[in-house]
RNA sequence: GUGAGAUUAGCUCAGCUGGUUAGAGCACUGGUUUGUGGUGCCGGGGGUCGCGGGUUCGAAUCCCGUAUCUCACCCCA
């Protein structure tokens, strides 16, 4: 038997059901605020994920689905979705162009991660970017947006809140911390050892003990955000606590991609585990330039999809259409020209067989139909149809026409 | 990449210290005094016991390897 890859899921019945609810109602939502669909390749240049996620980063160093190609091109399954709207965004001149643009997308990333819960090799995450604004209130905004759609689906979550400043402050505040761990190199462990190397703020989130003693005198991002990016984030925050937005301040929030700047916010549950953020995003002002755009401010989430559909419940279908059947074999070309004319208006579920009553209603019931109809050699004689309204549980029987 | 646990019917699982034709519940399917579902009763189909080696007269059961799943580290959506 051929099985699918390793932390590969197919999306099968009834989980079916909640990926369709799930995306009906997110686009919905995503759309009020004036974001529009936009589909980008699942395969892109390498070096597109290099010089956007960030050489540092796990996903670009160790998580890429990476492969030549027949033509020798470097290519890449996308691990996550801003660096091709980003490059589209580019490509098609629109940072030429000025204005305001949304988009929103939706469909499978690749990282070649170790499965666990809440985390596939083969993934599907909704986003939003939102490109040509600088204002806080945006950010606020996407926040906002996002918090619609989690509540929406009932969803129990905790948002966290950090800023991560820009290169003017974080620059010299990396140094200043980097310097600081240097001093106490011979307390801290192996991991943030690593971590001073890749993403100094990551020693933060070390479980270590000793670790967690030797930093309680390191130099705090927070404190050192410069002028700007320290208005801009008070402002932020005046705007969630005046819509009484909860929201927890998290100096250690880092997120793992490295164009991010500014604002940064994870909505994380309890209900999933070890990977408990189900929706993460924040400020990317210097991605469209690295990518020899034309500066332009730029904020953007993503929602991973299989995370959020473990907490959604879908609402229960009532009954609707019609089941046909045949009692008698000879009545089943008849069943099939009246199923075939019912289809026309309605959800029609056909019986090809001839079966007992008890056992087409039976079927009926399964298929969540609202009206079992059959034609037996009494209905074939005398040209009707019995049908039964299976909510209600009254019968009768009707002309054929 | 590291660690722990798991793998027996479509699903959830039982199968004691190795011993004859591997079981249950649910699901599926058929029947049940004449053509009545979701809720009775009886029957039926369905398993190379993840895969490959080994020990043994004999392995679902013990040993080794391997794959996958689950959870955690790590990382992130």
């Amino acid at each position: 038997m051929i099985t699918a890859l390793r932390g590969m899921k197919d999306i099968l019945p009834p989980q079916n059901q909640k990926f369709e609810y799930f995306l009906k109602h997110t686009s919905k939502i995503v759309k009020k605020y004036g974001f529009e669909f936009i589909e980008t390749p699942l395969l892109e240049e390498t070096a597109l994920f290099k010089r956007s996620v960030g050489e540092s980063s796990d996903i670009v160093g160790k998580e890429m689905y990476q492969f030549l190609d027949k033509g020798g091109n470097d290519v890449c399954l996308r691990p996550e979705g801003t660096a091709g709207v980003v490059r589209a965004f580019v490509e098609k001149k629109l940072d030429r162009i000025g204005g305001i643009n949304r988009f929103f997308y939706y469909g499978p990333m690749f990282r070649y991660e170790r499965p666990q819960k809440g985390r596939f090799r083969q993934f599907h995450q909704f986003g939003v970017e939102s490109f040509g604004i600088q204002s806080h209130f945006e950010d606020a905004n996407i926040i906002l947006m996002t918090k619609e759609i989690l509540d929406f689906f009932g969803i129990n979550y905790t948002l966290k809140l950090n800023s991560l400043g820009c290169p003017t402050c974080m620059t010299p505040y990396r140094k200043t911390l980097i310097d600081f761990l240097d001093s106490v190199h011979n307390t801290l462990c192996e991991d943030c050892h690593r971590r001073k190397e890749t993403n100094p703020i990551r020693v933060f989130d070390c479980k270590n003990e000793h670790c967690q003693t030797a930093l309680k005198p390191a130099p705090r991002l927070n404190q050192h955000l410069c002028q700007s990016c320290d208005t801009h984030f008070s402002a932020l925050r005046d705007i969630l606590d005046d819509q009484k937005i909860a929201y927890e301040l998290d100096p250690n929030l880092v997120r793992g991609l490295d164009y991010y700047n500014q604002t940064a916010f994870e909505f994380i549950s309890g209900d999933l585990g070890a990977q408990n953020a189900v929706a993460g995003g924040g400020r990317y002002d210097k991605l469209v330039s690295f990518l020899n755009g034309k500066e332009t401010p730029a904020i953007g989430f993503a929602i991973g999809i299989e995370r959020l559909m473990e907490m959604i419940e879908v609402p229960q279908t009532s009954r609707e259409g019609y089941y046909f059947g045949a009692l008698c074999p000879q009545a089943i070309d008849t069943v099939f020209k009246v199923a075939t004319k019912q289809r026309q208006s309605d959800k029609v579920t056909l019986s090809y067989e001839k079966k007992s009553l008890k056992a087409h209603l039976k079927a009926a019931d399964r298929s969540n139909a609202r009206y079992c109809a059959v034609i037996g050699e009494d209905e074939l004689a005398n040209q009707t149809i019995w049908i039964k309204d299976l909510e209600e549980k009254t019968e009768y029987t009707a002309p054929l026409d």
